[in-house]
RNA sequence: GGAUGGGUUCCCGAGUGGCCAAAGGGGACAGACUGUAAAUCUGCUGCAAAUUGCUUCGGUGGUUCGAAUCCACCCCCAUCCA
């Protein structure tokens, strides 16, 4: 099976400008495409990790990569699929998050001679003339058709600046540079990006009369339709400080049954039989199946070890016995104590297994489901001595999923 | 620039002088049931030195014993007109 039927069967691909052109392309080898990363955080998240992971397969397959760094579009922000505007950024945290996208990446893709080429957008876009660009550019845009995309469309109700209309414009114009510099004749990008894409197709064929083409990538939906990659505490970052592996993997333990499989296509490099294989199992068999999705991705991302120690880690708490060491560990220090001891309150707090004292004493006088080493603690008085910290601690427990082991150092 | 309607807690949204830390729904969290799943049912959801106190309804001032609610000015958003 070549790359692009790979990439269909796993329904990777939702759009695309011209099919038969693509796939001769990707499947020769010949192909030079970009995906542009805008710099929105200091982590790369799962949605980025997908377009990481397609560069990754293209690049195997023989192509040549290019990642775009958005240092100037993300002094904009792209509008598409947000219904408020995104805050700006300081020219500081754009090259912050840039420097810490760059880490990320080169731990998937390689870099360098004859291989991928990462590009700032800033070089090019900063530097532009208004005029100029209005002249060179602005002439080919209609106000009209810009107005009909879906990217903004879903803004005409609660308006959208002059400032964010343009993002499309400057999206276009990276296309057009990069298939003039560097011959790149693809853009692939999450399927949200879709009419940006195309203004950049379009715009290389009425400056150029020349042929570009334009992939999209299904976005990580579930099964009710939402984004993946979510939790109440935000996204899941692959960056282990924000989001730690183990964190990272019970995210992934715990999709729902309906989005296992979908997951297991989309995100891993798992042979498609292998996956086929898992298709048919039902029921609490499916727990298998979440295990190897946790396991494979945690893995790519933090590295074969870090998901040994995450799958351990979550056999010990919730399977019985097994391995307690790889429980995530809160070390306390002495100024976190008051004259040798604290209070459960406090502890939970400190372990950040709740958002306030108030929450704290609510799990444990309300919910009455806080535990320390297995034992029901319903007293919000109840202190905790130095010496049963010390050493390995204990395992504070709140409710049946959430677990911190606190020692003090 | 003009007219009209708006800005309420994580989100949507009710509230037009005290009974308001603010209805209802969603989400989140906890419990039952399970398979670390889903669905369902129940509880719960501002902060703290906790029978109390403090902060919060776009902002700043004001009226009042008392303001999310009334007044003034300002900021922001939508729709229509320019």
């Amino acid at each position: 099976m070549k790359i692009f039927e790979e990439l269909q069967a796993r329904g990777l691909i939702a759009q695309v400008t011209d099919e038969a052109e693509i796939r001769d392309l990707l499947n020769e080898g010949r192909a030079t495409f970009y995906i542009g990363f805008d710099p929105t955080a200091d982590s790369l998240h799962v949605g980025h990790f997908m377009a990481l992971c397609l560069m990754k397969r293209l690049q195997m397959a023989g192509n040549r990569p290019i990642a775009l760094l958005g240092g100037g579009t993300g002094m904009v922000g792209d509008p598409s699929g947000r219904t408020d505007m995104r805050p700006m950024m300081t020219v500081e945290t754009i090259n912050h998050n840039i420097e810490c996208f760059k880490k990320q990446m080169s731990r998937f893709i390689e870099f360098g001679e004859g291989k991928a080429i990462m590009v700032n957008n800033a070089d090019w876009l900063l530097d532009l003339n208004y005029v100029q660009l209005l002249r060179e550019v602005g002439a080919h845009f209609s106000v009209n058709r810009m107005l009909a995309a879906e990217c903004y469309k879903q803004r005409m109700k609660e308006g959208l600046s002059f400032f964010e209309f343009n993002y499309m414009i400057m999206q276009a114009y990276d296309f057009y540079r990069l298939f003039l510099d560097y011959g790149c004749q693809m853009q692939f990008g999450g399927d949200d990006q879709w009419s940006n894409m195309l203004a950049g197709t379009e715009l290389i064929r009425r400056k150029l009369q020349k042929n570009a083409y334009a992939m999209t990538q299904t976005l990580l939906l579930n099964s009710e339709g939402k984004k993946m990659g979510k939790t109440q505490a935000g996204a899941v970052w692959l960056d282990p400080d924000k989001t730690s592996p183990f964190d990272f993997y019970q995210y992934w333990r715990n999709v729902d049954d309906a989005d296992v499989l979908h997951c297991l296509r989309l995100l891993t490099f798992l042979p498609l039989e292998q996956i086929d294989e898992m298709d048919k199992w039902e029921g609490s068999q499916l727990n298998q199946a979440k295990e190897i999705l946790a396991r494979e991705l945690t893995s790519l991302v933090h590295g074969e070890d870090e998901a040994k120690k995450a799958e351990a880690g979550a056999k010990a708490l919730f399977m019985g016995g097994g391995d307690s060491e790889h429980i995530p560990t809160v070390e306390l220090t002495d100024e976190d104590l008051t004259e040798g001891t604290i209070d459960v309150i406090s502890l939970l707090v400190k372990a950040e297994l709740v958002k306030s004292r108030n929450d704290g004493r609510r799990a444990v006088e309300k919910d009455k489901c806080v535990t320390v080493d297995g034992e029901k603690v319903t007293d919000i008085k109840f202190q905790l001595e130095k010496e049963q910290l010390s050493g390995d601690g204990v395992l504070l427990g709140k409710g049946k999923k959430s677990f911190k082991k606190v020692c003090v150092k």
